[in-house]
DNA sequence: CTGATTATATTGACAGTGTCAATATTGACC
DNA sequence: GGTCAATATTGACACTGTCAATATAATCAG
């Protein structure tokens, strides 16, 4: 036993210390900055430790992918919880963007297909209920829903994601600058769900 | 000069070969498969050559981005001005969608904001003319909208990016697979830009 | 036409990456 | 205690982006 004893040889957690390592460079450097050798050496351990756990770089984003969805289904279920009887739906909007925006590397991780290995079955499950929660809250029935239901939901979901990427994106800025003083995205977010059928969206 | 001439030292139109060849390779690989190296090597050239053209990777990707926004703005305004009238914001959802479906490598590159650089004169005024030929025909005045029309804008650019962001991502595979025969990706779209307001979005 | 200058392209090198094989260390189980 | 499997390290390889040095060709002045 070496007297400093430096660090053992065996980390002993040493998975979820790569995950942990490999959210935190997410958030710090983006996506690009997110390697293999990189979550090894923030994890303190050798450059090829990763792959005893996660197989190779698509393994190590599908599982950390995984965990975001959890915790984006668990953050969705709270909000909805949470909002008066009736705006369930729009709440479950409110908090897919705010999650967005507290986590914006793990949320463009997680729609980066290209990526991921949807087979994983941490993904696969996790992915599974993300979509379950939130055809949940826009009032979808269990089984197939009909043209009626699939129209809402896919609308409802294609709003809200579009308004995340596009803001992740920096692509609204402009808008944002028209704003009247004091409104932020979350608010223009607001209005936009809010909008009432005198004006239809097209 | 060589007998067989098997390449003239200078390209003559190197600048273009790349952005085709990088294009080729895009649509055929993917975004991972788009390195500075592999357009080299598709056009033909050494693997230094694209830094005289285009400085670094990112340059690179900016150019092509640029070129696929003149696109994306050309086919829109098209795809407007066919439009019946009172159908111009309808007919441009559309042609977003289908830009996208028809270009997949192009359009997720123009909206990687992490690997361009918006400072490029070429991709800062093609993207900046995108911009303004949506938000004419969704029927914005000149200047700066009021908070309504900022809020309609937002809001149809965030449904028809978000549908096709999902779409390209393979997202909405379960809901196309719910619809009625005969039904595909561009008539859910239609579905959904027409639904009226009885069922309000939220 | 000749010579110098500039633009364009190639070669070679370097650090960083993912991945694999070989090896080392440890924990668990009998 | 001894064996085996799990866990971790080391070293290697091909690939990448980038840079400096070099080579080639086009342009243009005289």
């Amino acid at each position: 036993m070496p007297l400093s004893s430096p660090r053992p040889y065996h980390h002993g957690a040493l998975r979820a210390a790569l995950l942990d390592a490999a959210e935190r460079i997410l958030e710090r450097e983006g996506i690009q900055g997110l390697t293999l050798r990189a979550a090894a050496r923030e994890a303190g351990a050798s450059h090829a430790a990763p792959k005893n756990h996660f197989d190779d770089l698509t393994g190590l984003l599908s599982e950390l992918a995984a965990v975001g969805f959890t915790r984006f289904t668990a953050q969705i279920r709270e909000a909805a919880a949470k909002a008066p009887a009736g705006r369930a739906l729009a709440a479950t909007g409110l908090a897919y963007v705010a999650f967005a925006t507290a986590n914006p590397g793990l949320f463009q991780l997680m729609f980066r297909s290209e990526r991921l290995d949807p087979s994983r079955p941490a993904l696969a499950a996790a992915m599974r209920e993300s979509l379950e929660t939130l055809a949940a809250n826009a009032g979808a029935p269990a089984g197939p829903p009909g043209l009626e239901g699939v129209t809402r939901m896919a609308g409802a979901w294609s709003m809200v994601h579009g308004f995340a990427m596009l803001l992740l994106d920096g692509r609204l800025t402009p808008f944002l600058e028209w704003l009247p003083p004091g409104m932020d995205a979350m608010a223009l977010l607001d209005a936009v769900l809010s909008r009432r059928g005198e004006g239809r969206l097209v």
